[in-house]
RNA sequence: GCCGGGAUGGCGGAAUUGGUAGACGCACACGACUCAAAAUCGUGCGGGGCAACCCAUGAGAGUUCGAUUCUCUCUCUCGGCACCA
């Protein structure tokens, strides 16, 4: 062994060693419990790898060492990526065949990732551009195909003219390609779409079961989108059609003063004989279709549409006659592409309402019972107020409970007085922002003016006025058009009730205006209008059905083939894989057929079914379908008969721990969720989530704040840092640099800490005694193995690495380290560095690997220190430090603390009050002047 | 706009159930070793003050003997969704 702590040397030596005598593979029918860590696979690029990607590698590496040496049987498996867009557009570029590519680009990651020396079982790797590996993704498919999940669909979607293919909703960023940045353009062409939404509500209640984050988590549920409400029918004058809308808020029913259909809405079209201005609407629907979808959705964008002349529908509430009209505002893929709109209650309504200048109709309003309020009443002959406390539980007159007085002191304002007497009286504190809800009605008496103020809310409907000694009640319409009721009051109450107002109400309240539901909690009123007007409570979904057809070369053919007579056929199981054929030019056509489609000796096959001349679907799938089960094939990767073997699927599934970037919430995560349920449902696997534990790994930025970029040419290689600094530093470092979900910058002048603190444990191996094995530094080494531990079961490597450095300065600092501490020291560090610690552990004359030795286990009763330093505060203040021994009385220790000339000093001349103490942490002594 | 995170020295970041704020590392300064430099080792390192002390965890209130931690209000920031009825 050399003196010298040479990175290069050790690591090469053992990781060749580590591959030679299998260390991680993982064992079959073992008795053990069993672990499956798993990374999100990469997608090889042509760029090699970054800094960045192994950051998760690193962690998992370090959690399933942990678990391997805790004495689990771990499966850590690696595979590719690498069927889609990104490698043929490389191929393409670099006018390579994708397979080449694709091989080339794997040699390079493997070789990179080798380097950092990971404990991955490579006997199990796999890539999902294999024959033997998607002659599964094909036989799911077809398995979804048979049980009706896949279906051909002529709808208009989501297009990249860049990438001349067709998205799924989910491969789009704000109506932009995520890949290329270009405008999404609908176009209508066929399509395979699985119907994902049939598992919406599973795979939204079945969230909160799973150990993930929560931001993890929040972002599916949005992206699920669920929301409840009702479809009711719109009769059509005069016809026999009718419009059926979906609405959250059934509630404001009666609020309805015209309905609204998306440009793409099938009636339009039904309606043609109907509608006069046929020429008008027709133009717009045109001008809409030519919008692209950021256009149309454009935040702040005018609201457009034309009115549909000579249709009028009827409002099944109350029967009235409505306009009809079309307006892009309205989506045509979501609900029932049809809205009625009620202006007075929705933000949108309400803008369109106004440029069209259609009647605003207000329903619901603000309901007093629920808020607090307060009444206060100036009699302006005494100067005096009489306040009255509303109280929505009390029983005789509700609302009114008890009665106060006051009188403005000198120079106040009313408003002023008010304000101070309701907090004399109530304890009731106005701040500022509350005066927008205090307001001032009353009416002349004699000449007199009464007023009454509401603080907290005014029940609109009815509104209790004093007149004299009598309370009278009466609607706030009447109370406007009262003669005796102040101007200045009138405003009050236009300004408090929004009666007049012209603004959107959006809160909860009750019914106005709504006949028979009047006074109705609109939440209540939302299932009672629903019945009466025998709408159906329905659940919507944000999410789509996901187009699952690519018009391109490079991903797994479709399995089917669409015969004239039979239809559409599935490849018989024992055909698969249907093999993707060599081909001339795998440059995309742009026809909305694939090149698949440019070779006839592949297309032209005799149906299954009939024998007759068919024709296979030349679509492929999207890069998203190896991915969405790749981990299942990682437990029994081998398997020509199945997919998956089920006893093997019984002990390695779920996944326990999986890693990766917070970049695939939305996509390979919903999709792999849906996968898995659906492989649940036909007996595949035995549990209905894939993912048991989910980890998110932050990015690692470039030194300059950007991504790391071949653009911006900040990439850092870790070819440079393993060479320079070697692997166990680098991994060390990364694990370093801030707690793991986080991004952080990348910077090389930090990475020295790390590297200097593997060679101070290099030098430690100076200190340690070879023959004597006491335990000199008992409580830091147990503190020690307790806190990592427990670290790196929760993913908190830097706080795990930073006692790790703590344990090393206390080792330090004792002349010769016992072989046992220094032991301890390596084994705790070998997840993190496993080539140093390797060799120091080797040279010490262990024969078997370090990273077999058991886990060290933390003996509670030594993590604690004989002696402790309590803090002494007085009133909680920091004045002295005293040293007792563990354990020592109270007494005793006030008495040590109250004798210190630092807290007698604070003590005199003040009366002594308590003394609060926590064993072993801190005495507070609490005086008063 | 709605939902969910977050804000602590020059920098990355630590702080059990509320209990000595700034662990660990980087950078920086000084010292030792050296002809010198690097490396290494040692000391210091939130701000103010000679000091005793005072002020400091985005801002402001509150609860408490005691608040980075709990409650309320606000500001900024990151992420998801968004003309989704």
């Amino acid at each position: 062994m050399s003196e010298k702590y040479d990175h290069k040397v050790i690591e090469k030596k053992w990781q060749d060693v580590w591959s030679a005598s299998g260390v991680y593979s993982a064992g079959e029918n073992s008795v053990k419990p069993k672990k499956y860590v798993l990374d999100m696979f990469p997608y090889p690029s042509g760029d090699g790898l970054h800094v960045g990607h192994p950051k998760g590698y690193i962690a998992t590496d370090i959690y399933s060492r942990m678990k391997r040496m805790q004495g689990f049987n771990v499966l850590h498996p690696m595979g590719w990526d690498a069927f889609g867009l990104p490698a043929e557009q490389y191929a393409i570029k670099n006018k390579v065949h994708p397979r080449v590519a694709v091989e080339k680009n794997t040699k390079r990651y493997k070789e990179q990732l080798s380097m950092i020396g990971f404990d991955y079982d490579w006997s199990r790797e796999i890539n999902t551009t294999d024959p033997t590996f998607y002659k599964w993704t094909q036989w799911i498919f077809l398995k979804m195909f048979k049980k009706g999940l896949a279906y051909e669909s002529y709808e208009p979607i989501n297009w990249c003219p860049t990438c001349q293919t067709g998205l799924a909703n989910e491969d789009l960023e704000d109506g932009k390609c995520e890949r290329c940045d270009t405008p999404i353009e609908k176009k209508p062409m066929r399509q395979w779409v699985l119907r994902i939404t049939d598992y919406a509500d599973r795979m939204l209640a079945d969230i909160d079961k799973l150990d993930w984050p929560v931001s993890i988590k929040e972002a599916q549920k949005n992206w699920i989108g669920r929301s409840e409400g009702a479809e009711i029918d719109f009769a059509i004058e005069g016809s026999e059609k009718k419009i059926t809308v979906f609405t959250t808020r059934l509630d404001t029913l009666f609020g309805a003063t015209y309905c609204v259909l998306a440009p793409e809405h099938k009636l339009i079209d039904e309606l043609k004989e109907s509608i006069a201005n046929w020429g008008e609407v027709e133009k717009y629907r045109t001008e809409t279709k030519a919008r692209t979808e950021i256009e149309r959705t454009a935040e702040g964008r005018d609201k457009t549409g034309v009115k549909i002349e000579g249709v009028s529908v009827i409002n099944p509430a109350n029967n009235e006659n409505l306009p009809l009209f079309v307006a892009d505002y309205v989506l045509g893929h979501y609900g029932t592409g049809a809205v009625m709109a009620v202006p007075a209650h929705d933000e949108r309504d309400f803008e369109f309402a106004k440029k069209f200048e259609l009647s605003i109709k207000r329903v619901v309003a603000h309901d007093i019972k629920k808020i607090r309020g307060v009444g206060a009443i100036l009699e302006t002959n005494t100067g005096t107020f009489i306040f009255q406390k509303r109280d929505a539980n009390a029983p005789s007159r509700p609302g009114m409970i008890s009665s106060f007085g006051g009188r403005p002191e000198d120079g106040e304002d009313e408003l002023t007085c008010l304000k101070r007497e309701l907090f004399e009286e109530l304890l009731l504190k106005i701040k500022d922002d509350d005066a927008q809800y205090i307001g001032a009605f009353g009416y002349k008496d004699d000449g007199t003016r009464n007023i009454l103020f509401h603080v907290g809310g005014v029940d609109t409907s009815t509104l209790t006025l004093m007149e004299g000694e009598s309370i009278v009640e009466m609607k706030v319409e009447d109370a406007l058009n009262h003669e005796k009721v102040t101007d200045f009051v009138k405003e009050a109450l236009i300004e408090l009730t929004d009666v007049k107002k012209q603004s959107v109400y959006l809160d909860d309240g009750r019914l106005i205006n709504s006949g028979q539901f009047d006074g109705t909690p609109n939440e209540d009123a939302k299932k009672k209008i629903t019945d009466f007007v025998k709408g159906r409570w329905v659940t919507k979904y944000r999410l789509k059905d996901w187009v699952f057809s690519r018009q391109r070369y490079w991903g797994e053919p479709i399995p089917l083939i669409h015969c004239e007579k039979c239809g559409v056929v599935p490849v018989p199981e024992e055909d698969l894989p249907v093999v993707l054929p060599e081909v001339e030019s795998y440059e995309p056509t742009g026809t909305g057929e694939s090149p698949l489609a440019g070779i006839p000796d592949w297309v032209n096959v005799p149906c299954p079914n009939c024998g007759d001349v068919g024709k296979r679907e030349t679509n492929t799938m999207p890069q998203w379908a190896g991915s969405s089960w790749y981990y299942l094939r990682f437990i029994d990767p081998h398997n020509t008969n199945m997919l998956v073997d089920k006893e093997k699927e019984k002990y390695w599934s779920p996944v326990d721990m999986y890693v990766g970037g917070a970049e695939h919430s939305t996509r390979h995560l919903i999709y792999a969720r849906f996968y898995h349920k659906f492989l649940y449902d036909i007996g595949v696997v035995n549990y209905d989530e894939p993912f048991n534990r989910l980890q998110n790994v932050g990015l690692i930025i470039a030194e300059d704040g950007r991504k790391m970029s071949k653009r911006w040419g900040n990439v850092v290689n870790p070819d440079d840092i393993v060479s320079m600094y070697g692997a166990d530093t680098m991994r060390l470092y990364e694990m370093f640099m801030g707690p793991f979900g986080q991004s952080v910058a990348w910077s090389t002048k930090s990475i020295v800490g790390p590297r200097r603190f593997l060679e101070r444990v290099w030098r430690l191996k100076e200190k340690v005694s070879k023959t004597e094995d006491g335990l000199r530094a008992e409580v830091a080494l147990h503190k020690t193995i307790k806190k990592v531990g427990e670290d790196i079961e929760e993913f908190n490597f830097n706080t795990a690495i930073s006692s790790l450095m703590i344990l090393l300065n206390e080792l330090e600092k004792i002349e010769t380290v016992s072989k046992n501490d220094f032991e301890v020291l390596l084994v705790l560090l070998a997840p993190f560095a496993p080539h140093i610690t390797e060799e120091l552990w080797r040279d010490l004359g262990n024969k078997n690997s370090i990273h077999l030795e058991p886990w060290p286990i933390a003996d509670p009763a030594k993590c604690v220190e004989g002696e402790v330093t309590v803090a002494v505060q007085v009133n909680g203040k920091l004045r002295d430090t005293i040293i007792v021994s563990r354990d020592t009385e109270e007494d005793v220790v006030k008495e040590m603390a109250l004798a210190r000339p630092g807290v007698q000093k604070w003590m005199e001349g003040m009366v002594f009050s308590k003394i609060i103490v926590v064993p072993n942490k801190l005495i507070n002594i609490v005086i008063k002047e």
